[in-house]
DNA sequence: ATTATCTATAGATCTATAGATAATGC
DNA sequence: ATTATCTATAGATCTATAGATAATGC
Protein backbone atom coordinates (compact mmCIF):
# COMPACT_ATOMS: atom_id res chain seq x y z
CA UNK A 1 0.00 0.00 0.00
CA UNK A 2 2.85 2.26 0.71
CA UNK A 3 4.27 3.67 -1.98
CA UNK A 4 1.80 3.86 -5.08
CA UNK A 5 1.27 6.78 -7.21
CA UNK A 6 -2.26 6.99 -6.30
CA UNK A 7 -1.06 8.05 -2.74
CA UNK A 8 1.51 10.38 -4.06
CA UNK A 9 -1.23 12.51 -5.26
CA UNK A 10 -2.89 12.44 -2.28
CA UNK A 11 -0.04 13.39 -0.09
CA UNK A 12 0.98 16.35 -2.81
CA UNK A 13 -2.48 17.30 -3.00
CA UNK A 14 -2.99 17.81 1.06
CA UNK A 15 0.94 19.15 1.36
CA UNK A 16 -0.07 21.88 -1.03
CA UNK A 17 -3.44 22.61 0.66
CA UNK A 18 -2.04 22.38 4.58
CA UNK A 19 0.72 24.62 3.75
CA UNK A 20 -1.35 27.16 2.50
CA UNK A 21 -4.17 27.30 4.26
CA UNK A 22 -3.35 25.60 7.95
CA UNK A 23 -4.49 22.58 9.43
CA UNK A 24 -8.08 24.08 10.81
CA UNK A 25 -9.02 25.62 7.73
CA UNK A 26 -8.61 22.19 5.20
CA UNK A 27 -11.17 19.53 5.51
CA UNK A 28 -10.59 16.05 3.97
CA UNK A 29 -13.97 16.96 1.85
CA UNK A 30 -11.58 19.73 0.39
CA UNK A 31 -8.59 17.22 -0.50
CA UNK A 32 -10.51 14.64 -2.01
CA UNK A 33 -12.18 17.17 -3.96
CA UNK A 34 -9.26 18.46 -5.18
CA UNK A 35 -7.84 14.77 -5.64
CA UNK A 36 -11.00 13.72 -7.52
CA UNK A 37 -12.59 11.26 -4.82
CA UNK A 38 -14.59 10.71 -2.31
CA UNK A 39 -13.08 11.82 1.21
CA UNK A 40 -13.56 8.56 2.59
CA UNK A 41 -11.38 7.22 0.11
CA UNK A 42 -8.51 8.70 1.71
CA UNK A 43 -8.68 6.40 4.72
CA UNK A 44 -7.34 4.10 2.46
CA UNK A 45 -4.10 5.69 1.87
CA UNK A 46 -3.92 7.28 5.00
CA UNK A 47 -5.64 4.81 7.88
CA UNK A 48 -4.20 7.73 10.82
CA UNK A 49 -6.65 10.17 9.52
CA UNK A 50 -6.57 13.87 9.12
CA UNK A 51 -3.62 14.94 11.80
CA UNK A 52 -1.60 11.57 10.52
CA UNK A 53 -2.07 12.88 7.08
CA UNK A 54 -1.16 16.72 8.39
CA UNK A 55 1.57 15.69 10.07
CA UNK A 56 3.02 13.06 7.29
CA UNK A 57 3.26 16.27 4.59
CA UNK A 58 4.42 18.68 6.78
CA UNK A 59 7.49 16.20 7.65
CA UNK A 60 8.26 16.25 4.03
CA UNK A 61 7.54 19.62 3.05
CA UNK A 62 10.23 20.88 5.56
CA UNK A 63 12.28 18.07 5.43
CA UNK A 64 12.09 19.25 1.11
CA UNK A 65 12.83 22.58 2.24
CA UNK A 66 15.41 21.95 4.17
CA UNK A 67 17.59 19.90 0.91
CA UNK A 68 16.19 23.15 -0.67
CA UNK A 69 17.97 25.60 1.32
CA UNK A 70 20.57 23.95 1.96
CA UNK A 71 21.52 22.66 -1.93
CA UNK A 72 20.40 26.50 -2.94
CA UNK A 73 23.27 27.78 -0.57
CA UNK A 74 25.62 25.50 -1.78
CA UNK A 75 25.31 26.04 -5.15
CA UNK A 76 25.15 29.51 -4.99
CA UNK A 77 29.05 29.72 -2.92
CA UNK A 78 30.92 31.70 -1.98
CA UNK A 79 29.38 35.20 -1.74
CA UNK A 80 26.57 35.93 0.91
CA UNK A 81 24.65 37.79 -1.26
CA UNK A 82 24.30 34.98 -4.07
CA UNK A 83 23.87 32.46 -1.42
CA UNK A 84 20.84 34.64 0.39
CA UNK A 85 19.43 35.39 -3.53
CA UNK A 86 19.09 31.71 -3.86
CA UNK A 87 17.60 30.85 -0.71
CA UNK A 88 14.69 33.56 -1.69
CA UNK A 89 14.66 32.20 -5.24
CA UNK A 90 14.24 28.50 -3.70
CA UNK A 91 11.50 29.76 -1.15
CA UNK A 92 9.25 31.43 -3.87
CA UNK A 93 9.45 28.71 -5.68
CA UNK A 94 7.94 26.78 -3.05
CA UNK A 95 4.50 27.19 -1.24
CA UNK A 96 4.77 29.72 0.94
CA UNK A 97 5.60 28.17 5.23
CA UNK A 98 4.27 30.63 7.83
CA UNK A 99 5.48 29.72 10.69
CA UNK A 100 4.25 32.36 12.93
CA UNK A 101 0.40 30.15 11.91
CA UNK A 102 2.46 26.96 12.72
CA UNK A 103 3.04 28.28 15.98
CA UNK A 104 -0.34 29.78 16.75
CA UNK A 105 -2.74 27.98 14.81
CA UNK A 106 -1.55 24.89 13.51
CA UNK A 107 0.80 23.24 16.27
CA UNK A 108 -2.28 24.28 19.57
CA UNK A 109 -4.48 21.75 17.46
CA UNK A 110 -2.72 18.53 17.42
CA UNK A 111 -1.35 16.28 19.96
CA UNK A 112 1.60 17.85 21.09
CA UNK A 113 4.05 15.24 20.88
CA UNK A 114 3.48 15.59 16.97
CA UNK A 115 3.69 19.47 17.59
CA UNK A 116 6.87 19.15 19.61
CA UNK A 117 8.35 17.18 16.52
CA UNK A 118 7.39 19.38 13.74
CA UNK A 119 8.23 22.84 15.94
CA UNK A 120 11.69 21.30 16.09
CA UNK A 121 11.79 19.86 13.12
CA UNK A 122 10.62 23.43 11.13
CA UNK A 123 13.43 25.25 13.25
CA UNK A 124 16.27 22.78 11.86
CA UNK A 125 14.56 22.87 8.17
CA UNK A 126 13.71 26.47 7.54
CA UNK A 127 16.29 28.92 10.09
CA UNK A 128 19.77 26.97 10.33
CA UNK A 129 20.70 26.59 7.00
CA UNK A 130 20.09 30.36 6.94
CA UNK A 131 21.72 30.76 9.92
CA UNK A 132 24.57 28.57 9.16
CA UNK A 133 25.05 30.41 6.00
CA UNK A 134 25.48 33.95 7.63
CA UNK A 135 27.61 32.18 10.60
CA UNK A 136 30.24 31.18 7.53
CA UNK A 137 29.75 34.65 5.82
CA UNK A 138 31.18 35.96 9.02
CA UNK A 139 34.54 33.39 9.50
CA UNK A 140 34.98 34.34 6.16
CA UNK A 141 34.99 37.85 6.98
CA UNK A 142 32.40 39.07 4.46
CA UNK A 143 30.03 40.21 6.55
CA UNK A 144 30.15 41.43 10.62
CA UNK A 145 29.84 39.76 14.01
CA UNK A 146 26.15 39.73 15.11
CA UNK A 147 23.91 37.81 16.29
CA UNK A 148 22.39 35.54 13.10
CA UNK A 149 19.36 33.84 15.48
CA UNK A 150 17.32 36.40 14.98
CA UNK A 151 18.47 37.67 11.69
CA UNK A 152 17.99 34.39 9.84
CA UNK A 153 14.67 33.53 11.30
CA UNK A 154 13.43 37.48 10.54
CA UNK A 155 15.09 36.86 7.10
CA UNK A 156 12.88 34.23 6.06
CA UNK A 157 9.55 35.84 7.65
CA UNK A 158 10.53 38.92 5.21
CA UNK A 159 10.83 36.86 2.30
CA UNK A 160 7.70 34.49 2.91
CA UNK A 161 5.96 37.56 4.23
CA UNK A 162 5.52 38.86 0.41
CA UNK A 163 3.44 36.29 -0.28
CA UNK A 164 0.81 38.19 1.87
CA UNK A 165 0.72 40.01 -1.32
CA UNK A 166 -1.90 38.60 -3.11
CA UNK A 167 -1.36 37.67 -6.77
CA UNK A 168 -3.11 40.35 -8.34
CA UNK A 169 -2.18 43.48 -6.32
CA UNK A 170 1.23 42.51 -7.10
CA UNK A 171 2.94 45.51 -9.09
CA UNK A 172 6.55 43.77 -9.01
CA UNK A 173 7.19 39.99 -8.87
CA UNK A 174 8.06 38.50 -5.76
CA UNK A 175 11.94 37.77 -6.31
CA UNK A 176 12.53 41.69 -7.04
CA UNK A 177 10.85 42.30 -3.74
CA UNK A 178 13.23 39.82 -2.19
CA UNK A 179 16.44 40.93 -3.63
CA UNK A 180 15.70 44.80 -2.70
CA UNK A 181 15.18 43.76 1.02
CA UNK A 182 18.23 41.13 0.81
CA UNK A 183 20.53 44.06 -0.46
CA UNK A 184 18.87 46.31 1.60
CA UNK A 185 19.65 43.95 4.73
CA UNK A 186 23.83 43.77 3.22
CA UNK A 187 24.66 47.16 2.52
CA UNK A 188 22.00 49.00 5.26
CA UNK A 189 19.64 51.52 4.55
CA UNK A 190 22.07 54.18 6.36
CA UNK A 191 24.10 56.14 3.61
CA UNK A 192 27.94 54.77 2.63
CA UNK A 193 29.29 57.80 4.17
CA UNK B 1 -27.54 46.98 22.47
CA UNK B 2 -24.65 48.51 21.06
CA UNK B 3 -21.72 49.87 22.89
CA UNK B 4 -22.29 47.79 26.43
CA UNK B 5 -19.86 46.12 28.50
CA UNK B 6 -20.98 42.43 28.60
CA UNK B 7 -20.82 43.01 24.11
CA UNK B 8 -17.25 44.45 24.90
CA UNK B 9 -15.62 41.70 26.89
CA UNK B 10 -17.34 39.03 23.77
CA UNK B 11 -15.39 41.65 21.34
CA UNK B 12 -12.40 41.48 22.72
CA UNK B 13 -12.00 37.87 23.31
CA UNK B 14 -12.98 37.11 19.98
CA UNK B 15 -9.90 39.55 18.96
CA UNK B 16 -7.89 37.91 20.39
CA UNK B 17 -8.70 34.53 19.38
CA UNK B 18 -9.25 35.50 15.65
CA UNK B 19 -5.75 37.41 15.67
CA UNK B 20 -3.91 34.43 17.11
CA UNK B 21 -5.24 31.30 15.53
CA UNK B 22 -7.13 32.52 12.44
CA UNK B 23 -11.14 32.26 10.92
CA UNK B 24 -11.11 28.94 10.77
CA UNK B 25 -9.81 27.46 13.74
CA UNK B 26 -11.77 29.17 16.20
CA UNK B 27 -14.97 28.43 16.93
CA UNK B 28 -18.40 30.63 18.46
CA UNK B 29 -17.68 28.08 21.29
CA UNK B 30 -14.12 28.44 22.04
CA UNK B 31 -15.41 32.24 22.64
CA UNK B 32 -18.24 31.72 24.46
CA UNK B 33 -16.30 29.60 26.82
CA UNK B 34 -13.43 32.08 27.54
CA UNK B 35 -16.05 34.82 27.86
CA UNK B 36 -17.79 32.32 30.42
CA UNK B 37 -21.19 31.67 28.84
CA UNK B 38 -23.26 29.40 26.18
CA UNK B 39 -22.17 30.22 22.80
CA UNK B 40 -25.46 30.41 21.78
CA UNK B 41 -25.84 33.89 23.74
CA UNK B 42 -23.22 35.31 21.24
CA UNK B 43 -25.73 36.03 19.01
CA UNK B 44 -27.63 38.74 21.16
CA UNK B 45 -24.18 40.54 21.09
CA UNK B 46 -23.57 39.51 17.46
CA UNK B 47 -26.76 38.89 15.48
CA UNK B 48 -24.65 38.89 12.19
CA UNK B 49 -22.75 35.83 13.28
CA UNK B 50 -19.33 34.17 13.03
CA UNK B 51 -18.17 35.99 9.77
CA UNK B 52 -19.32 39.48 11.03
CA UNK B 53 -17.64 39.22 14.25
CA UNK B 54 -14.66 38.12 12.55
CA UNK B 55 -14.69 40.93 10.46
CA UNK B 56 -15.63 43.38 12.84
CA UNK B 57 -13.24 42.17 15.78
CA UNK B 58 -10.58 42.17 12.50
CA UNK B 59 -11.50 45.48 11.50
CA UNK B 60 -10.69 47.38 14.99
CA UNK B 61 -7.74 45.57 15.60
CA UNK B 62 -6.26 46.58 12.23
CA UNK B 63 -7.81 50.17 13.56
CA UNK B 64 -6.26 50.02 16.31
CA UNK B 65 -2.53 48.94 14.87
CA UNK B 66 -3.24 51.90 12.56
CA UNK B 67 -3.84 54.08 15.56
CA UNK B 68 -1.07 52.34 17.82
CA UNK B 69 2.12 52.57 15.13
CA UNK B 70 1.61 56.23 13.82
CA UNK B 71 1.40 57.08 17.48
CA UNK B 72 4.69 55.20 18.23
CA UNK B 73 6.67 56.84 15.12
CA UNK B 74 4.97 60.23 15.80
CA UNK B 75 6.43 60.20 19.23
CA UNK B 76 9.75 58.50 18.53
CA UNK B 77 10.69 61.28 16.32
CA UNK B 78 13.17 62.42 14.32
CA UNK B 79 15.58 59.52 13.90
CA UNK B 80 14.50 56.39 11.93
CA UNK B 81 16.02 54.33 14.15
CA UNK B 82 13.93 55.38 17.15
CA UNK B 83 11.53 55.21 14.91
CA UNK B 84 11.59 51.54 13.60
CA UNK B 85 12.50 50.73 17.71
CA UNK B 86 8.77 52.33 18.73
CA UNK B 87 7.26 50.14 15.97
CA UNK B 88 8.68 47.16 17.09
CA UNK B 89 7.86 48.17 20.76
CA UNK B 90 4.08 48.70 19.66
CA UNK B 91 4.23 45.22 17.96
CA UNK B 92 5.26 43.59 20.16
CA UNK B 93 2.83 44.54 22.95
CA UNK B 94 -0.18 43.27 20.86
CA UNK B 95 -1.20 39.88 20.10
CA UNK B 96 0.44 38.54 16.31
CA UNK B 97 -0.62 39.90 13.21
CA UNK B 98 -0.55 36.98 10.44
CA UNK B 99 -0.97 38.86 7.29
CA UNK B 100 0.52 35.63 5.22
CA UNK B 101 -2.39 33.44 7.02
CA UNK B 102 -5.17 36.36 6.69
CA UNK B 103 -4.26 36.13 2.76
CA UNK B 104 -3.67 33.15 2.47
CA UNK B 105 -6.29 31.32 4.83
CA UNK B 106 -8.88 33.80 6.15
CA UNK B 107 -9.44 35.80 3.38
CA UNK B 108 -10.38 33.22 1.16
CA UNK B 109 -12.71 31.36 3.82
CA UNK B 110 -14.91 35.09 3.88
CA UNK B 111 -17.46 36.52 1.75
CA UNK B 112 -15.03 38.95 -1.24
CA UNK B 113 -16.24 41.82 -0.76
CA UNK B 114 -15.21 41.74 3.25
CA UNK B 115 -11.85 39.78 2.46
CA UNK B 116 -11.20 42.62 -0.16
CA UNK B 117 -11.68 45.60 2.70
CA UNK B 118 -9.71 44.06 4.53
CA UNK B 119 -7.03 43.14 2.89
CA UNK B 120 -6.95 47.13 2.04
CA UNK B 121 -7.27 48.33 5.50
CA UNK B 122 -4.56 45.76 6.14
CA UNK B 123 -2.30 47.13 3.79
CA UNK B 124 -3.17 50.68 5.37
CA UNK B 125 -3.07 50.25 8.65
CA UNK B 126 0.05 47.77 9.43
CA UNK B 127 2.29 48.95 6.18
CA UNK B 128 1.80 52.45 4.82
CA UNK B 129 2.99 53.75 8.83
CA UNK B 130 6.35 52.20 8.42
CA UNK B 131 6.44 52.96 4.48
CA UNK B 132 5.90 56.67 5.41
CA UNK B 133 8.64 56.70 8.01
CA UNK B 134 11.28 55.55 6.18
CA UNK B 135 9.49 57.60 3.37
CA UNK B 136 10.33 60.56 5.17
CA UNK B 137 13.51 59.66 6.48
CA UNK B 138 15.04 59.51 3.27
CA UNK B 139 14.00 62.93 2.32
CA UNK B 140 15.78 63.87 5.82
CA UNK B 141 18.76 62.18 4.10
CA UNK B 142 18.96 59.92 6.88
CA UNK B 143 18.16 56.89 4.99
CA UNK B 144 19.50 55.85 1.34
CA UNK B 145 17.17 56.16 -1.66
CA UNK B 146 15.29 53.28 -1.79
CA UNK B 147 12.09 50.96 -2.86
CA UNK B 148 10.35 51.00 0.39
CA UNK B 149 7.58 49.54 -0.04
CA UNK B 150 9.19 45.65 0.34
CA UNK B 151 11.03 46.82 2.70
CA UNK B 152 8.41 48.23 5.44
CA UNK B 153 6.21 44.90 4.34
CA UNK B 154 9.84 43.13 5.28
CA UNK B 155 10.38 44.80 8.35
CA UNK B 156 6.73 44.04 9.53
CA UNK B 157 7.20 40.76 8.68
CA UNK B 158 9.86 39.86 10.12
CA UNK B 159 8.90 41.52 13.55
CA UNK B 160 6.15 39.21 13.60
CA UNK B 161 7.87 36.56 12.77
CA UNK B 162 9.35 36.10 16.16
CA UNK B 163 6.09 35.04 17.63
CA UNK B 164 6.83 32.08 15.93
CA UNK B 165 9.24 31.19 18.83
CA UNK B 166 7.62 29.27 21.51
CA UNK B 167 7.16 31.33 24.69
CA UNK B 168 8.99 28.47 26.16
CA UNK B 169 11.90 28.53 23.50
CA UNK B 170 12.75 31.98 23.82
CA UNK B 171 16.88 32.49 24.93
CA UNK B 172 16.36 36.69 24.62
CA UNK B 173 13.03 38.71 24.97
CA UNK B 174 11.54 39.74 21.46
CA UNK B 175 12.09 43.23 22.05
CA UNK B 176 15.81 42.30 21.65
CA UNK B 177 15.53 40.32 18.81
CA UNK B 178 13.87 43.14 17.26
CA UNK B 179 16.52 45.66 17.75
CA UNK B 180 19.29 43.16 16.42
CA UNK B 181 17.35 42.94 13.31
CA UNK B 182 16.47 46.59 13.21
CA UNK B 183 19.88 47.66 13.79
CA UNK B 184 20.87 45.53 11.31
CA UNK B 185 19.11 46.38 8.59
CA UNK B 186 20.35 49.97 9.11
CA UNK B 187 23.52 49.42 9.77
CA UNK B 188 23.88 47.05 7.27
CA UNK B 189 25.88 43.26 7.12
CA UNK B 190 28.61 44.10 5.53
CA UNK B 191 31.29 45.93 7.21
CA UNK B 192 31.29 49.61 7.40
CA UNK B 193 34.43 50.53 5.22
C1' DA C 1 -38.45 47.83 29.91
C1' DT C 2 -34.03 46.54 28.61
C1' DT C 3 -30.21 43.65 28.62
C1' DA C 4 -28.07 39.22 29.11
C1' DT C 5 -28.28 34.75 29.55
C1' DC C 6 -30.18 30.06 29.20
C1' DT C 7 -32.36 25.51 27.13
C1' DA C 8 -33.96 23.09 23.23
C1' DT C 9 -33.49 22.19 18.69
C1' DA C 10 -32.51 22.21 13.47
C1' DG C 11 -29.68 21.39 9.82
C1' DA C 12 -25.10 21.30 7.88
C1' DT C 13 -20.60 19.62 7.93
C1' DC C 14 -16.77 16.98 9.69
C1' DT C 15 -13.99 12.89 10.87
C1' DA C 16 -14.10 8.14 10.80
C1' DT C 17 -15.55 3.04 10.06
C1' DA C 18 -17.58 -1.03 7.65
C1' DG C 19 -18.30 -3.44 3.91
C1' DA C 20 -19.36 -3.74 -1.19
C1' DT C 21 -17.69 -3.01 -5.91
C1' DA C 22 -14.54 -2.09 -9.57
C1' DA C 23 -9.96 -1.94 -11.68
C1' DT C 24 -5.16 -3.72 -12.10
C1' DG C 25 -1.42 -7.00 -12.17
C1' DC C 26 0.13 -11.65 -11.84
C1' DA D 1 -4.73 -11.12 -5.09
C1' DT D 2 -3.95 -6.40 -4.58
C1' DT D 3 -5.14 -1.78 -4.98
C1' DA D 4 -8.44 1.90 -5.30
C1' DT D 5 -12.66 3.47 -5.10
C1' DC D 6 -17.54 3.69 -3.77
C1' DT D 7 -22.08 3.81 -0.74
C1' DA D 8 -24.09 3.84 3.68
C1' DT D 9 -23.82 5.21 8.13
C1' DA D 10 -22.41 6.79 13.01
C1' DG D 11 -21.38 10.15 16.10
C1' DA D 12 -19.36 14.58 17.08
C1' DT D 13 -19.19 19.31 16.35
C1' DC D 14 -20.50 23.63 14.23
C1' DT D 15 -23.39 27.67 13.07
C1' DA D 16 -27.71 29.48 13.77
C1' DT D 17 -32.73 30.30 15.44
C1' DA D 18 -36.71 30.44 18.71
C1' DG D 19 -38.42 31.25 22.79
C1' DA D 20 -38.07 31.07 27.99
C1' DT D 21 -35.84 32.92 32.16
C1' DA D 22 -33.08 35.87 34.97
C1' DA D 23 -30.77 40.24 36.07
C1' DT D 24 -30.46 45.34 35.76
C1' DG D 25 -31.93 50.09 35.50
C1' DC D 26 -35.54 53.39 35.43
Amino acid sequence: MLETEARERVLTVAEQLFARRGYAAVTLRDIATEVGIRHTSLYHHVPGGKEELFVEVTERHLKRHQQGLMQAIQQARPHIKDELHAVADWLLSQAPIDLLRMTQSDMPAIDPRHAEYLSQLALEAMIQPIYVALQEAQQQGEIRQLDFGPIAGGLLGMIESFYAVPETALVQNRQEMAYIVIDALLEGLYPHT
